[in-house]
DNA sequence: TCGATGTATCGATAATCGTCGATATATCGA
DNA sequence: TCGATATATCGACGATTATCGATACATCGA
């Protein structure tokens, strides 16, 4: 075997292996951003969450009101983030709109940062 | 809110029971979202999925301006923003800091967004 | 039709964020 | 010690965001 010679680079003088996109390419990195930006606010949090316990899965936003404990336009303004991130759905009933999850989209966001799975 | 009296109530008179906190209480929906929000942005996503394809799960931040496309105080800012997160760890080796993710923080936010889990 | 109620939109404001150039800090090789 | 390289911080800028009051729109009961 030859000594070397390949180079004469030390061989401290680099600092890793070139990177690759991994999983996540650009183009997917762009469209989960905004569904992950619909998440991350403490408020839409927990109007998710408790969509997903509520009774059939469904509210109206005006139950939301007392227990977030902010005013009716900022709940309205969270649920549009919600829907057009299409994480919820609305569905008009008179004069009230019933708002469910769309937990296939959440089920493929939270897919998506499993490291488990992506590494599989 | 209901919108009728408890008394003279009409069943269609009201828009669903009331709403109480799901899996995600308030403390627990202001701890998760600054894990969202730090993955909430195309270049972080990038940057987490580079380093779990990577080699050794590791990497130094000056492989990936080149992918990137991005100025190295960008990068540094956003690597910044996942270590502060919890996402990320980095480790001094010599003039480079090697990044790896934190598989752990990772899997729980999966988990928290996992809709299915929530509700066994 | 009218008044009441739930929802959406508008306009404004304060706060946060992504980006960069300039600069500081840290480490290495010479 | 000095110069080179990797990383972090600073200061600034434009863009986005969360929130609210005011107001418009939609639907129902009377």
């Amino acid at each position: 075997m030859y000594a070397g010679r390949v180079k004469t680079i030390q061989i401290d003088d680099f600092c890793c292996t070139p990177l690759h996109d991994g999983e996540i390419d650009a183009d997917r990195a762009n469209a989960m951003a905004p569904m992950l930006a619909a998440l991350a606010d403490p408020v839409r949090l927990r109007i998710v969450s408790m969509l997903l316990a509520a009774p059939e899965g469904t509210s109206c936003g005006c139950e939301m009101e007392g227990p977030l404990g902010l005013s009716q336009p900022t709940i309205s303004h969270h649920l549009k983030v919600l829907r057009e991130a299409g994480l919820v759905e609305g569905e008009r009933r008179g004069r009230w709109v019933h708002y469910r999850v769309v937990t296939e989209r959440l089920e493929d966001v939270a897919e998506a940062l499993s490291p488990v799975r992506a590494l599989v």
